[in-house]
RNA sequence: GCGGGUGUAGCUCAGGUGGUUAGAGCGCCAGAUUGUGGAUCUGGAUGUCGUGGGUUCAAGUCCCAUCACUCGCCCCA
């Protein structure tokens, strides 16, 4: 193995990779625009302060998570962790208020400095849905709506499954929030290690511990659900029934907390079993007050992102390169009235492979390995009666067709 | 950041208890086949044995460190 290595964690996307991730990419665009959701583009780094004001300064984003760096006018800067914060900012500079709702797409490379595992990487990519301005629960069942539809064009709908829970409003989630600590302080010398941090942090997650004398503290806990006020219980309602008239089915996980301090209401995941330990595909849910957070207007937003690495991971059909068309001369004379050939072909928007040298073998041999669905083959005799040999690499048929009927012939080869 | 596993050719992997020139299959290259690919046959090339140090007369093999990957925790896409 060569001492050049990449990073840790970063990745060459090579061809085949490449073509999954580009199959995703079109795929979720594509309904993404279906759904009226526009596309754009953020920069991938922004100030520090967008990220660590949004984010919460407890998060393990911000904690330890961050690519940061001073630049050379002595700017903290910081590449992106995720997409949702880039937007608000990007909605809040541009003042895109005026034109609320506003409904996005995007993608693109983030970065978080972990330690690396299957699906888990310090520079992966997103595609991501942002929906701002619309505080009915219509925009989070769009939303969620939106991602199932995705996941089913990618054919990894069946693999998947849709849990999700309500964080309430900030009242209910503050009342429910208070009772819980003082539950789990009291119970103190019965929490792991992991959670008595937690419960300094971020006490929800101790819901969602794996530590055994966490679950049976756990089970005792009081229920979100008691601490629900009737404007969260009536929003979440109207979210599950949404769901439910789109036949969309869901699994209610009480214990589902999403890590970033902004989401309240709705909180989603679509999870696999196929992917080891990072089973969450696709995650969001609703964000209220981020856009207010970080200095404009209140503007309610909910959104999602997937890991483009995971779901192309899930992705079963293989996703082949364009089958070219192979242009080769048989001899040296031949080579100029190829490349001419080659050059209106590719014009005319036919892919071509013109091979760089070697004998009519040697090529044909290229042909065949480039998966060429024909080879248009041009020696002497043709060249003199203004024909090509075109041979159907597939069934090995072949058949002469005069040059200037060529590029129509080979639209049958597409 | 914590704990476990792995690292030998481009890929998948063999290489009992240390012992001379490190192997296989696939792939790659060349030839049989200088106007016809796939199949077959023949031949060929490719390795700082992840890296650095140590033990030893001798290390791919044992020890330590380090890097990367991997599984789990933490957390998340």
């Amino acid at each position: 193995m060569s001492s050049l290595q990449p990073v840790r964690g970063t990745h060459d996307l090579l061809p085949e990779t490449a073509r999954r991730h580009r199959a995703v990419i079109d795929i979720a665009r594509r309904v993404a625009e279906c759904y009226g959701y526009q596309e754009i583009a953020t920069p991938i780094f922004e100030f520090s302060e967008v990220f660590k004001r949004t984010l919460g300064d407890t998060s393990d984003i911000v904690t330890k998570e961050m690519y940061s760096f001073t630049d050379r006018g002595g700017e903290q800067l910081t590449l992106r962790p995720e997409a949702t914060a880039g937007v608000a900012r990007a909605l809040i500079s541009g003042g895109l208020s005026q034109q609320l709702p506003l409904k996005f797409f995007c993608h693109g490379p983030m970065f978080r400095y972990e330690r690396p595992q299957k699906g888990r990487l310090r520079q992966f990519h997103q595609i991501d849905v942002e929906l701002l301005g619309v505080a009915q629960p219509l925009g989070d069942i769009e939303v969620i709506a939106l991602g199932a539809q995705i996941l089913r064009e990618l054919g990894v709908y069946d693999r998947v499954v849709l849990e999700l829970n309500t964080l309430g409003d900030t009242e209910s989630r503050q009342a429910y929030r208070a009772v819980l600590v003082d539950y789990f302080k009291a119970h103190r010398d019965r929490l792991s290690e992991d959670s008595l941090g937690r419960l300094e942090r971020n006490p929800l997650r101790i819901l969602d511990s794996k530590d055994e004398g966490d679950r049976r503290l756990v089970a005792e806990a009081p229920l979100f659900t008691d601490f629900l006020n009737d404007a969260s219980r009536d929003f979440f309602a109207a979210v599950t029934a949404g769901l439910e008239s789109l036949g969309i089915p869901y699994k209610l996980n009480p214990r589902l907390v999403r890590g970033l301090d902004y989401y309240c209401h709705t909180a989603f995941e679509f999870t696999t079993e196929a992917l080891g330990a990072q089973g969450t595909v696709m995650a969001g849910g609703r964000y209220d007050g981020l856009v207010a957070m970080m200095g404009g207007p209140a503007t309610p937003g909910i959104g999602w992102a997937a890991g483009i690495e995971r779901l192309a991971m899930l992705l079963a059909a293989e996703t082949p390169a364009i089958r070219p068309i192979a242009v080769i001369p048989v001899g040296a004379a031949e080579e100029a009235a190829a490349l001419r050939l080659t050059e209106s072909l590719r014009r005319a928007g036919i892919t071509v492979d013109l091979g760089y040298g070697g004998n009519l073998g040697k090529r044909m041999k290229r042909a065949n390995r480039m998966n060429a669905s024909a080879a248009v083959i041009l020696g002497e005799d043709e060249q003199a009666r203004g024909v090509a040999a075109v041979r159907d690499l597939d069934s090995g048929e072949q058949e002469e067709v005069p040059l200037n009927a060529l590029r129509d012939h080979l639209a049958r080869y597409r």
